[in-house]
RNA sequence: GGGAUCAUAGCUCAGCUGGGAGAGCAUCUGCCUUACAAGCAGAGGGUCAUAGGUUCGAGCCCUAUUGGUCCCACCA
């Protein structure tokens, strides 16, 4: 007996109490199984600083829908939830709300600040799993972490003291990128690339103890109260003579030495540059190789320091102003030209980074790197779309050495202490007793903090139990697909994928899936600032999950961007409403009645016809979903249940369930059809759509617990019925053409007309005769009669022509000839049109010789079918001329 | 400077290993046919960016060009 299902679809109210049932039931939850092979993938964990966007709900679909088929195959599928402190962002957020409330960060000191932030955690974490249920997302709630939780924390802490020991982590003085807002070191690919106008400023250096001048051009004038040299190149010719010599810092008058590097270029500009080694990446190395002093004129707010003479105190450009200024009262500025040039700002303040000497932590790269290059050449690992290996492997080639110390109080604090008395430091689990350098026994932690990508790093692991040796860590490691997008490829796929090499000895998954971003209707990266943002809570809202799901994977090819328009997701809400109304009509007429598994010999020919596409269906449907194709094959369903299964083979039952008492054998193997085929599309179509499809599998198979839960269909070679897909297939270009016949001559579908069917083909009425009964209706037929010959047919009746058949419309007083003729004029070029064609690859001796047998046969069964259908529009015709 | 990617119907995009150009939306026509007007049945609309090449056959493969987007890179 099934169940009622309401009259209009309402996801409102069906998805929480969907999603409840399934927690209830712990659905989601995965424990080791041995006698299963397990399916795991970990949840990029979403920032703590705020809401899930479109973004969100695109990754964690994309994952739920693999999920969800993997565990309707039979895997044990464990999706592994969580979230990220991220350090800086949320730092960020957290004093801009305490300078909201007039508090400042360093009035509550370490300790209340992290007091502060935990609570801001509670409340965002709160609110981002909630909008993951809104989703419908299957993930093991039993498991859900955070990257700072206790397990995280012992597992970075183990992490950095292995690399520490192992030598993989330094403590060293380098340029790292300085953000002078947030007051942090951050890493390389913490820094955005941005396109500004600016400035060359020429400026001449007097070379001492002569009349001449030395030009240079720089971008950062202000930089030079830090220069401690002049380089050129060796091999240039205009400076050979003056290599060596000291130049005269102007406004400063500190005597610099001119030095030969190959790193200047003899072409650009004018062969002479300012060397800042304190503020500038290269000049730092061209520094090193000629001992040049680092002079740091630059505190860390980039205010000019004591170092800077008068300018000391003076925000940067102020002073830049200033001493352009100067230089220009005093004859040493040349020119100012234009420049545009790319300059270096954090991604989360967008303040321009400034390079600075910092005694910072670094991770050593180049080791690490190997055994995650090598991955890819070994096909341990590899991504989809294949196209990000190169991204991959081009970052992973040129990597350089991981600022991983951050100036923030939010993070994991880094595990040195330092000797209060001789000032080394110890790296080590707890705070060490004794000092191994002087032994006193006071020790001041490291004040600083790590990166938040390198906990990040550890996720698949982390979450498993790492660096304990557990049971799930044995079981469901490494994992199987990691699921992101492609901008976070250097932030996180890479560090996950040396850390497991370092700390597993395995990739921590084997397939890394890449998609694209969601931008608006108009192509734009969706902002706050722009405020061009959709809250996927609205969509939801308003049209359901399933259909915001659905609307997200579709229409766009894997890695690459896709646009949102909320148009999509109505067309997909009216899927959905499709899908509801055809499963209601079924239930409908299942109502009361006891449906049976019927004989193969009493399946009509458009049953049989329907299963055999159903079980194409399933096989495309899964290579697709293995492939990874999800957008392909959630089409194909689409148009499967709405094209096959609702505009044809449901109106194709109709009659025989409306007229049960004539032929109950009949009806019920229509039921019973209508009801398996029902249930394999909604299969199908689970992991996309979980809500709907599970409500309605629920009021159709009662006796099953959870579709969720249910086995995914599999081909069935039984199942494959190609003589009656013949038929029916020919059948439909007989309605097709009748109806574009009526259509023509705008007749009323209330206006019944007689059909007659002319095919010499014996096999082919015997299939029509069977399944006229059911056709009838889809072409406002009164009745289909069938025969081999035209008795009994008036000369004016309209006739179409179909592969082996023609029929006929007796609709004399409603026919214009001048039309008909017209009709099949158009028909006629049609054909010829094909015709042409086909004859024109069957007689290239080139095609014969070499194309494929199969498709030299398939073109001759195009050649016959036209002909004959030729012969009869021309018979037709010639007949109506007359 | 290097690399990726895109260019297909009015709009947004599919088109898997080469084998008769597709979808959704929009437009037009006709239908309240007892599951669905969030629907049904039809129609119009494309030199697949340009130029070569490979092939019996190219939207798809190769080369070059044009235009857009993005990523990487230390050019002072």
């Amino acid at each position: 007996m099934s169940r009622h299902l309401e009259k209009t679809y309402n996801p409102r109210e069906i998805e929480p109490k969907l999603y409840e049932k399934w927690c209830e039931n712990r659905y989601f939850h995965a424990e080791v199984d041995r006698s299963r092979k397990p399916f795991t993938t970990v949840m990029p964990p979403p920032n703590i600083t705020g809401k899930l966007h479109m973004g969100h709900a695109f990754d964690d679909t994309l994952q739920d829908i693999l999920i969800r088929y993997k565990r309707m195959q039979g895997y044990n599928a464990l999706w592994i939830p969580g979230t990220d402190h991220a350090a800086i962002a949320t730092e960020v957020k957290v004093t801009e709300k305490l300078k909201a409330e007039g508090i400042d960060k360093k009035e509550l000191g370490r300790e209340g600040f992290l007091a502060r932030t935990w609570q801001w955690k509670e409340e965002y974490a709160g609110a981002i799993q909630s909008q993951i249920k809104k989703m419908g997302l299957s993930c093991d709630w039993d498991r859900e972490r955070f990257t700072m939780d206790e397990g995280c924390s012992k597992a970075v802490e183990e992490v950095f003291i292995k690399l520490y020991e192992e030598g993989h982590i330094y403590k060293g003085s380098r340029i790292v990128n300085w953000c002078p807002v947030c007051k942090t070191a951050i890493s390389d690919a913490e820094v955005d690339h941005e396109e500004q106008a600016g400035h060359f400023w020429h400026i001449k250096y007097p070379i001492a103890g002569t009349d001449r001048f030395l030009e240079i051009a720089t971008t950062r004038p202000e930089t030079m109260l830090g220069d401690t040299a002049i380089a050129v190149h060796p091999d240039d010719e205009r400076y050979v003579d003056i290599v060596g010599k000291t130049a005269i810092l102007p406004l400063v008058n500190r005597e610099i030495p001119i030095v030969a590097d190959y790193y200047v270029d003899k072409e650009f500009g004018t062969g002479a540059v300012k060397i800042t080694p304190a503020h500038d990446p290269n000049d730092f190395e061209v520094g090193k190789r000629h001992n040049l002093p680092e002079i740091n004129i630059m505190n860390d707010d980039a205010t000019i320091n004591e170092l800077g003479g008068k300018y000391a105190g003076m925000e940067r450009y102020e002073a830049r102003k200033a001493i352009v200024a100067d230089l220009e009262k005093e004859g040493y500025l040349v020119k100012i030209v234009e420049h545009t040039h790319s300059v270096g700002v954090h991604e989360r303040c967008k303040i321009t980074v400034e390079p600075l000497i910092k005694q910072q932590w670094f991770v050593k790269m180049e080791e690490l790197a190997k055994p995650a290059i090598k991955a890819i050449e070994t096909g341990e690992l590899k991504f989809v779309p294949e196209r990000f290996n190169k991204i991959y492997l081009h970052w992973l080639e040129n990597i350089r050495d991981w600022c991983i110390s951050r100036q923030i109080w939010w993070g994991h604090r880094i595990p040195a202490y330092y000797c209060d008395e001789c000032g080394e430091f110890v790296v080590a689990r707890q705070m060490p007793e004794v000092c191994p350098h002087c032994g006193c026994t006071h020790f001041t932690q490291d004040e600083d903090t790590l990166d938040t990508w390198f906990s990040s790093a550890l996720w698949p692991f982390s979450t498993l139990g790492w660096p304990d040796k557990t049971e799930d860590l044995d079981y469901f490691y490494p994992t199987d697909v990691l699921v992101t997008g492609y901008d976070i490829i250097f932030f996180w796929v890479i560090r996950m994928v040396f850390s497991g090499y370092a700390h597993t000895g395995k990739s921590p998954f084997h397939t890394v899936f890449i998609h694209g971003l969601i931008r608006d209707s108009q192509g734009r990266k969706m902002s706050k600032s722009l405020g061009n943002g959709v809250d996927p809570l609205e969509v939801i809202e308003k049209y359901g999950a399933d259909a915001l799901r659905l609307t997200i994977v579709t229409g766009n090819a894997p890695g690459n961007d896709m646009r949102f328009y909320e148009e999509r997701v109505e067309a997909n809400r009216n899927f959905a409403n499709k899908v509801w109304n055809a499963s209601r009509f079924i239930m409908m007429n299942m109502e009361g009645k006891e449906i049976t598994v019927p004989n193969a010999e009493d399946l009509a020919a458009e049953d049989k016809w329907i299963l055999s596409k159903a079980n194409v269906l399933i096989k495309d449907v899964t290579e697709n979903m293995d492939k990874f194709e999800l957008g392909i094959a959630v089409q194909k369903v689409y148009d499967f249940i709405w094209d096959e299964f609702c505009d044809w083979y449901i109106e194709m039952t109709k009659y025989r369930t409306y007229h049960a008492d004539e032929n109950p054998v009949s009806a019920n193997a229509a039921l019973w059809t209508l009801k398996t085929v029902l249930g394999d599309a909604l299969k199908l179509l689970h992991p996309y759509m979980p809500f709907i499809t599970e409500e309605i599998y629920g009021a159709l198979v009662p006796e099953e617990e959870s579709l969720m839960m249910s086995s995914w269909p599999v081909y069935k070679e039984e199942r494959n019925f190609a003589k009656e897909e013949a038929i029916v297939e020919r059948m439909k270009e007989v309605v097709r053409g009748v109806r574009n016949v009526r259509a023509e001559m705008n007749v009323a579908p209330s206006r019944k007309a007689k059909v007659f069917v002319v095919s010499n083909n014996a096999g082919l009425r015997d299939g029509f005769e069977q399944i006229k009964l059911s056709a009838a209706p889809l072409m406002s037929a009164s009745e289909i009669v069938i025969q081999d010959n035209k008795d009994g047919i008036g000369e004016d009746a309209v006739s179409v022509v179909a592969t082996d058949a023609v029929c006929y419309l007796p609709l004399e007083d409603l026919v214009d000839f001048a039309q008909e003729i017209q009709r099949l004029e158009k028909e006629e070029a049609r054909l010829e049109k094909e015709l042409a064609r086909v004859n024109g690859m069957l007689g290239n001796e080139k095609f014969i010789s070499k194309a494929p047998e199969a498709k030299i046969n398939e073109e001759k069964a195009k050649l016959e079918k036209y002909t004959q259908m030729m012969e009869r529009v021309r018979e037709r015709l010639a007949g109506l001329r007359k």
